[in-house]
DNA sequence: TCCTCCGCATGAAACGTTTCACTGAATTTG
DNA sequence: CAAATTCAGTGAAACGTTTCATGCGGAGGA
């Protein structure tokens, strides 16, 4: 087994707070008395039981991220970016996935509070009342929604206007004079495709265009995306959707897969516009339109607003930070650029 | 602050003890006590502090797995075979990042063991001696290599035979009738890489095609493959390699995105080989072939052997998996296949 | 009726830290 | 030179569990 602090000051013939001090205030002891206890640290192999010491603090070093899916690179972008501010912290990212099972975030959740984390930063799996994360609030575990929350909530949130995100796709594919339109994207109980899937109605419905489409996923994923197609793609050409907006741009690289499986162009017979501007959108097999995230920006601003609350005890305000999308034009949906594709 | 047991006790008019059997062993306590004890444990909101249950135990109930790049989708996925195996054995799997960054992984490694964590999964960095490994293991946590350790090694290791991942590629490319090949990767630190670029050279040699040409990147990432395309590029036509196999497919993707800026044509001008065969390999701009590892299986493998040895105690028996990979061909190598490039 | 056994509950010890009030010696101050 | 101050180091308490030896009353057996 390890040795312990108590081997270790028996081996260094000084008394257990010594060591305790050489750990935590080098500064307090003398250089002989040190350096003897370094030594048997060394000779030991000693190692912190960090139970113990969490356990006389009341609280862990760590922060965890609870993601919706650690296979979308853009919750692995959000995790880079809150890393990095994390660890410029010295504390300790761990990386939780819910799989966009509310089982699983319950249970991850549960396990945080039972380890008494700093704190969690988390994309619900639920929009609304969160019944879970009051309760870690209440019990002093600060909470940051990585989601729109509603702006009197008891927590700061950091979010991308959603709401805008979808409008901007929608103008985009008015402007190009679609009439026809599909959103595809689910489940709905993710705030962030309600919200995307209400702008681009908003917005049709300003520009009386009728036709919304929507077809409801069970995920976020590229496999979800290709069934997706399949429906659309069995449409007779008559009703098909002229253009597809896709709720994140795995569904819309599966999208993209599955009207090309079913002898559909992209963008001729199909226009597509997918969120978030993944690495991958720009190098797929039509360089996909999209919806741009500041991902990074997203996490290393969540993890500030957790640690500023984290430290600051009482005073601390919550604070919602909404950064702006930003719509990114490429092939997928541009019939300008579409007559050059040889070219490229 | 949250209720501790000795709260609940009190609130339930029971000792100490009581509480913990409820918690632990409920059958050994009579139902009218036990329903106090929950109704009580209800309405104070009690938590489990998990350090102290640690402490005692000696050992957390939590398994780490230590990834490159958790933005690469090769080991996200790695992860959720993992996370499905981990979850199933009751315990919690936490994800950490080194980045491919030593001094990360180090810290990540202290952290880990600090908790105490049950076990560690880690594809590491460095190849070679881990004298940071060995420490974990004589302080008897079981670490599971997702890598080809060495045979005799003091720990398991589940792996795919790179270098054979390597000869495929390079078959196929010979085959294709390709002479001038180049290999992109790096850092060569990371066994895979070593070892997929040591597959390419002895099977060239075995060819007598002595025109490898190794381009280092100090990365597996996108944006390094786009600058090794560029280095690639700039080569004048008859120096310029006709094929180019990378150490994973995000430096494919990056070389994909890099010479076609350049001008040239994949496959026309150059072949392209990635290597992990991502869901996003096949809906690249040029449908990318691939070397495919059973990602998930080598997660849930892993898993598997790390729990085995966590709950065998001293009877384990080390073992090295090892898997085959297997080529898959698209159009970014495969001259048939692309005069019906229009046609998909 | 006495003993034994059983079911249920108790309370103290232990896990490995950190912290803090304290001591003893050395040093400075008046 | 005594008193005050500083410096190093000590040892016990506390954090919240789990475990285990123990106690106790009642039921069943001889």
């Amino acid at each position: 087994m390890t040795a312990s602090i108590k081997e270790v000051a028996r081996h260094a013939g000084v008394s257990l707070g010594t060591v305790s001090n050489v750990l935590n205030r080098p500064d307090v002891v003398s250089p002989p008395t040190r350096q003897r206890v370094l030594d048997a640290i060394a000779e030991l192999g000693f190692v912190r039981n960090d139970s113990a010491r969490q356990l006389r603090a009341g609280h862990s070093r760590t922060v965890a991220i609870v993601v919706l899916d650690v296979s979308n690179p853009f919750f692995t972008d959000v995790v880079r970016g809150a890393e990095a501010v994390v660890e410029e912290a010295g504390a300790m990212l761990v990386v939780c996935n819910s799989g966009e099972d509310p089982a699983r975030e319950h249970r991850h959740l549960d396990a945080l509070e039972e380890q008494r984390v700093r704190g969690v930063l988390v994309t619900p799996v639920h929009d609304g009342r969160h019944p879970r994360l009051d309760r870690l609030i209440e019990h002093s575990i600060p909470v940051v929604l990585v989601d729109r929350g509603t702006g009197r909530a008891n927590r700061c949130s950091v979010a991308v206007d959603d709401v805008l995100g979808g409008r901007l796709a929608a103008e985009h594919l008015v402007g190009q004079g679609h009439r026809r339109i599909a959103f595809v994207g689910g489940p709905f109980s993710i705030r962030q495709v309600a919200d995307r899937r209400a702008g681009v109605a908003a917005t049709l419905s300003e520009h009386r265009v009728a036709d919304l489409r929507v077809v409801e996923t069970p995920h976020l994923t590229v496999s979800a995306g290709r069934d997706a197609a399949e429906e659309l793609a069995a449409l007779p050409t008559s009703r098909r959707p002229t253009a597809v907006f896709c709720a994140n741009d795995l569904l819309a690289l599966g999208v993209l897969q599955g009207l090309i499986a079913g002898g559909l162009r992209v963008p001729e017979d199909v226009a597509l516009v997918g969120y978030d501007d993944i690495d991958f959108a720009a190098a797929a097999a039509v360089p996909l339109s999209s919806v741009r995230q500041p991902r990074e920006q997203l996490g290393r601003t969540a993890a500030q607003l957790l640690l500023e609350e984290a430290n600051d005890g009482g005073t601390h305000q919550h604070r919602h930070v909404v950064f702006q999308p930003e719509l990114v034009v490429r092939q997928s949906s541009d019939h300008q650029r579409t007559p050059s594709r040889r070219g490229r």
